[in-house]
DNA sequence: ACCACGCATGAGCAATTGCTCAACGGCCGG
DNA sequence: CCGGCCGTTGAGCAATTGCTCATGCGTGGT
């Protein structure tokens, strides 16, 4: 894979100005003169040989070569970095079915941790199957004093490693690091138990210092049968059924969003035990992962939500959300309701216990994917 | 025509320290982001970034290519420049017969004057039928109050328009600038009435400006039967085939040096009224032109002798004293007299008049390319 | 012919970059 | 096991670069 600097008109320049520019370009980018020394040899002000070779390269004269190894998309990247004004993407190259994939994604997310990653680090950890990967691959060259925190509540079900308590043990493992779990399920009966359990110290204790983290590593879930919620046991499928209807199409840490990017303020909102997103937005670097192949609404939602800064991804979903994004967007900022799969609250009895009312989906934060 | 920066060992690199690099240079090269911005999302140092980058550029990952027109020979002109020490090289691509490459190279080494000179610059002038090309294609923009000083002496004979005289004229004309004559021959009948001559206020003053000129443009002229000194009657046919017997290559302004660029103390020397080479070294820029087919070991000797600063030549001369250059050439430094050409002073009664003796050929100074 | 607009120009300054240097740590030999 | 050596690291500084601004020149429109 290979990527070069923006080529610009090259014809529109005359015989003269042309030479002049590859000239310059020549005794600045190859011989690595200084501007001042070339403006001198060819008896310019330093200015004007800057001008010129600022000129040369957008007019493609300097062509700015990365020789990349087959492995790496830099240009998806950088496309998606751009379209969604993340500070960091990466993107594992296709494998050959979706546990690679899943693999990969998770040992580039883990080498992303391993970089970032100092002694004192604070890391809120969400849950998934891809997060739970990262931490199989988590295994820095020496130990960090670092401190994983459960921003999430766990699951009563099956598929334990996946709980956000697990994937916090194993990272803690992998690095000689500590853990610190949160005490609480994912879901509660109701908004009453939730407040009460938020009043718990043990439980506050572990969301403030979530809140607190210098980083967070999160999966992104989406709203198929599949989904993590499911397998875990956090939610029903119907649960999950009934919020796709509503035009939720992924989550991080249970705060489901729309294609658009606005959170759903749905009645499991009120039962959900995990760190805010407003607490989330403060952590300087989220890291997403996402790699199943039935994710690129999800991704794109959570992307134009703004809550990510770092995506890690799988190739397919990173060219499946580029292409989806391409595409106009029904009304955000207008603050017309969105056509399509966006349909108003119908009638869906929330749970056995959750007795709130259906929200209206009015008022909320203006989505946009920057947020800084 | 192309270039590129030096492809170092791309494939000493572990897979991950390539990523990283990679990685890094698409940031800092592509995304144009500062080194510190790189540094801080990648978890390194500022300095760490700067040497990775460095490291990324030897090892050929970023590789910076020059587009230039297919008329330049950028490539030749690098390897002139490093290999002669010149402060800058033009090389005119080759052309279908002599006299267009002649066109050719006076047309750049106009265009490089035109860059050059400013209000009030002092041109010393030589003579020679490339620089009177030279003049034919001189037409700046704008008027130029430059003076253009002759810096060696004319000739009586015919082939009037290559004399410094006439070439001063030309280029005056071009520009609006003032031309300066000097009111000699080139060679005189012996050395007492050079010493006359140099006495006089009138030739002593022009070279005295002369020897304080910004530029001087000069030809480089051969040995062999066809060449200016010849044709302007400067000198006789035997004449000349005797400096080249002597190991004389070429000249400039009438001071002939042998292949290892020494100069060659003929009888001539004692009868020529020009600029001395010591007060040509002292000009900034020392432009000499070169373009007739046989020129090569002239301009060899020439480059070699180190007088020269910016050389404007044809693409098969370049070709030429290139190849000659990267053999190894008989002694120089060492001392020892050098074989082949360089026969020892034989008999030539010197000319119709002058009777000095021949002279040794020693206690010269050190010739070598480079020289401030 | 005059004026207004706009682009090019070079001065000066702030940011970025490259380099030097002392300190640190790991590695090998004693 | 200890000491010296080499490679690596980041601090600090000097050089280089990029940017902003006031000025001037040319161009085109009254």
């Amino acid at each position: 894979m290979s990527n070069c600097s923006t080529a610009g008109p090259l014809d529109s320049l005359r015989q003269d100005d042309y030479e002049l520019l590859a000239r310059l370009a020549q005794r600045y980018y190859i011989d690595e003169q200084t501007q001042d020394q070339v403006a001198r040899e060819f008896g310019l002000s330093r200015q004007k040989a800057q001008r010129l070779l600022k000129r040369a390269r957008q007019a493609g004269v300097v062509a700015i070569h990365i020789e990349a190894p087959s492995w790496l998309r830099l240009d998806l990247e950088s496309e998606l970095r751009e379209t969604f004004g993340l500070e960091e993407a990466v993107v594992a190259v296709a494998q050959a079915n979706a546990d690679a994939d899943r693999e990969a994604v998770a040992q580039r997310a883990a080498r992303y941790l391993e970089r970032q990653l100092r002694d004192g680090s604070v890391v809120a950890v969400g849950h998934g199957r891809t997060a739970s990967a990262v931490a199989r691959f988590f295994r820095p060259v020496d130990r960090l004093a670092v401190t994983f925190v459960s921003a999430m509540g766990g699951s009563p079900g099956a598929d334990a490693p996946t709980n956000p308590n697990e994937v916090c043990r194993a990272l803690a493992q992998g690095c000689g690091g500590r853990a610190e779990s949160l005490y609480a399920p994912a879901y509660v009966e109701d908004a009453g138990v939730r407040s009460q359990l938020l009043a718990q110290a043990a439980v506050r204790s572990t969301l403030d210092m979530a809140a607190g983290a210098d980083l967070a590593l999160v999966g992104i879930g989406g709203v198929d049968d599949d989904c993590t919620m499911v397998r875990s046991g956090c939610l029903s499928r119907e649960e999950v059924t009934w919020l796709g209807t509503q035009g939720a199409v992924g989550d991080v840490l249970g705060h489901y969003v729309d294609l658009d990017g606005r959170p759903l303020a749905s009645p499991h909102h009120q039962r959900l035990v995990a760190l805010p997103v407003e607490h989330l937005r403060r952590v300087k670097k989220v890291v997403a992962v996402a790699s199943e192949p039935e994710k690129p609404a999800a991704v794109l939602g959570i992307l134009r939500s703004g809550v990510v800064d770092v995506l890690v991804v799988d190739e397919t979903n990173a060219r499946a959300v580029l292409q989806a994004a391409a595409r106009p967007r029904a009304g955000t900022a207008t603050g017309r309701a969105p056509a399509g799969p966006m349909v108003p609250a119908t009638r869906y009895q929330p749970s056995p216990a959750a007795k709130a009312a259906t929200l209206s989906r009015a008022g909320r934060d203006a989505p946009g994917p920057h947020r800084r």
